[in-house]
DNA sequence: AAGTAATGTTAAAGATTGTTAAATAGTAGT
DNA sequence: ACTACTATTTAACAATCTTTAACATTACTT
């Protein structure tokens, strides 16, 4: 396996090296620039897997930067991080072709689940990648979103099927609140909260069947799937 | 493998080395043209595959310029790039014997996939290359337009067929409704996106036979077909 | 125990998608 | 040109998905 080089755009000196030296840590070589031109020098001249764009940066923000990357190469993956979000934001983010959106304070751990999660999907055989959770007697189909009990098949939607994708990767273990709402939502805002609270509770029908299932809030913390 | 020559029709000098630069990199030789008539002297002079005109050009326009090329030249391939899309514009631009239609904003990944997709078609030995595919127990013919199973072969509709082979060019994942729009309609306006939804329901019915496979909604992205 | 914050639940409102049919546009034959 | 036919778009309404609002309940704090 080769290394994997990450480009990372940051104007705050401080959050640049603890990032950087936290992704080496993790096996990343990462390249940190201060500023959008010179991040984006960096980028003609190295070769870099992944870039992490800070999106508010003195001379050159992070979405005009990514625009000229994606000029460049339309493949490398690209994670904003922004200080606030707005959905607004987050849709131009995407638009210019992001991959994903992290938003400002994030745990390390988080940023590495993004990181990581990117690659596997960028890198591995994509697609064709069987995300089958067997949750107690359930079965969860996440590329298909549905849900298998004894034969009988239940259709989730969209969101549904997001949210328990995201339980069922942490089995036994919270799931916090705002990582799923920052990594589905996009946003962890308090309408959005009180939306996953709606979810939660039809994840809780779909999975009445088994008693063995089951998912438990941690308060103030999140909730986890215990099964 | 010989080298592919693409010329490059764009008036705005920023936009245009940006896309030089970009297309070199995926390896491309490009020359660069920033008026009607520069564009129409080099085509003269030099060996070019593939054009890409700006429609608005001072001077003489990418309409013009693709007359007095196609004048000379039959076959090669001409993909117009226009800031708004006029559905008048559109048919002009193809009944002057355009090959694409891309709108700007774009992203180089549509450009670049709209690029491949035409010399795969021009150069190609293809015949039934890679066009056609298995979708569960059909299968797909995108240069025929026909859908089988069990024997059964039922034609499609122009239409229907590219976006079958769009939803087929991304087997298990998703097909965003932006992109589908922009490559099939050429806008991706609200009616356009109505008469998608249309498309899709009828790509539905013909799929029936098989039920493992299935065209599905992932709401406000697109869609995916599994199987 | 009382008060506050977080979560549980249900229903309505708002947005997107599904479907069918009619209107329009395009095509080929005469 | 006209007619007959097919393809595509538009319109209308139904169904589904998501968010928001409201109120109930539970957990935590003091």
């Amino acid at each position: 396996m080769e290394e994997t080089r990450i480009l990372l755009a940051e104007d705050d000196e401080n959050l640049g090296s603890l990032l950087k030296e936290y992704l080496e840590i993790k096996g990343y070589k990462t390249g940190l620039f201060t500023n959008g031109n010179r991040a984006y020098k960096g980028f003609i001249q190295e070769h870099f897997d992944l870039c992490l764009l800070d999106v508010m940066m003195p001379e050159k923000d992070g979405f005009t930067l990514a625009k000229e990357i994606r000029q460049i190469n339309t493949d490398i993956p690209i994670i904003f991080l922004t200080a606030k979000t707005l959905k607004q934001d987050v849709l131009e983010g995407f638009s210019i072709g992001a991959d994903d959106y992290i938003t400002k304070p994030f745990s390390m751990e988080e940023l590495l689940f993004r990181i990581e999660a990117i690659l596997r999907r960028t890198h591995g055989t994509e697609g064709s990648q069987q995300e089958v959770f067997q949750l107690g007697k359930y079965s969860f189909d996440a590329q298909k979103q549905t849900l298998t009990i004894d034969g009988q098949t239940q259709k989730l939607t969209t969101k549904e099927a997001e949210l328990l994708k995201l339980l069922g990767n942490n089995k036994n273990k919270v799931l916090e609140r705002n990582f799923a709402l920052r990594t589905i939502w996009f946003d962890d805002n308090y309408f959005n909260a009180r939306s996953m609270d709606v979810y939660i509770t039809k994840l809780r029908k779909y999975l009445k069947q088994d008693p063995l299932v089951e998912i438990i809030n941690v308060h103030g913390k999140g909730f986890k799937i215990i099964c």
